[in-house]
DNA sequence: CTCGATCCCTGGACGC
DNA sequence: TGCGTCCAGGGATCGA
């Protein structure tokens, strides 16, 4: 589940790794999750791959043409990936045999392959330029690393939302979820089903720098591995020895040695402490999980 | 505005 | 071994 910290461990890899290669060609397999594929097969070979950012939890390739002069280096053009859970994008000499779920491959002038492997498909790839791709970014709330005291009060104080679900918001906030929203959640001791507007402004300053630290903490660690996360050279992260909330249910608290619960918040498994982190007491939002029937597809449209 | 439900997708865990 | 079922989850979408 690449979140912040794992897309840029992915980015910085990418960086390190392609930056300033070229794409000689793209050949491309199972396309539902692309925005316009034929756009991605058109506009990239030729393009030098400028740097890799990161934007939430989105890797930006950014994208200039080879010739300077070039109109089109005028308007910024990238291709935005999305790792969705099992997405990976990394480095591989050509020789090496595809993986089952490579869904892309982008050929680099050193004889290197680029490649997207993502076995459910959840993530998403999209060739943007100009207006397209600046009203794209402007669709995402506030780097969560960057966001100031002011504007975070503002965003998550200023919604009676339950705070997980403003948390994993990607208009609000981008770049956090479901790991990173329960640990900085654990460690402000704010139970998940609390509104945003009814937290108090040291609660919300608690929460900002805990959200900031863990992050931080876990992109020094190269992220969480807890499936089969893996960055750009194929290394696992190391955080998720570091989680105190996540994936804990029925262990002990570090804090209080109370039993770790789970129950679904915004429809995500929320992990949390009841000792350390009170339930609202007004709100029906601690609901136990549901149990879900019907689980068939009728047909697909 | 905020909510839950449903769908997308596959692999892994588990029960039988 | 193998089949059915459930679950994980980011995000889009829809109706309440």
């Amino acid at each position: 589940m690449p979140e912040l910290p794992e897309v840029e461990t992915v980015a910085r890899g990418l960086q390190l790794a392609v930056a300033g290669r070229r794409i000689v060609s793209v050949t491309l397999r199972k396309t539902d999750f692309m925005d316009d594929p034929s756009a991605i097969e058109r506009e990239l070979p030729g393009r030098q791959i400028a740097r890799v950012d990161r934007f939430g939890k989105f890797m930006l390739l950014r994208l200039v043409a080879e010739r300077a002069g070039d109109e089109q280096e005028a308007s910024s053009q990238a291709l935005l990936v999305h790792l969705g859970m099992t997405g990976n994008l990394a480095p591989h000499f050509a020789e090496q045999p595809l993986d089952k779920h490579t869904h892309a491959t982008f050929v680099l002038d050193d004889g290197r392959e680029l490649r997207y492997t993502d076995a459910r498909r959840f993530g998403r790839m999209a060739y943007l330029a100009g207006e397209t791709l600046a009203a794209e970014l402007l669709k995402f709330g506030a780097d969560p690393l960057e966001v100031t005291a002011e504007e975070f009060s503002r965003r998550i104080g200023g919604s009676r939302a339950r705070i997980k679900a403003l948390l994993l918001d990607q208009t609000v906030l981008r770049g956090v979820g479901n790991i990173y929203a329960d640990e900085s959640l654990w460690s402000a001791r704010i139970h998940p089903a609390k509104s945003g507007a009814k937290l108090k402004p040291e609660k919300l300053e608690r929460l900002r720098t805990a959200l900031q630290k863990i992050l931080s903490k876990a992109i020094q660690m190269r992220g969480s591995s807890i499936s089969d996360f893996v960055d750009a050279e194929g290394r696992p992260g190391d955080y998720q020895q570091h989680h105190r909330a996540y994936g804990r249910e029925g262990k002990k608290c570090f804090r209080c040695g109370r039993a770790i619960k789970r129950i679904i918040v915004a429809g995500r498994s929320s992990y949390f402490c009841p000792g350390c982190q009170a339930a609202p007491r007004d709100r029906a939002g601690v609901r136990r999980k549901t149990k879900r029937k019907g689980r068939g597809r009728t047909s697909k449209r």
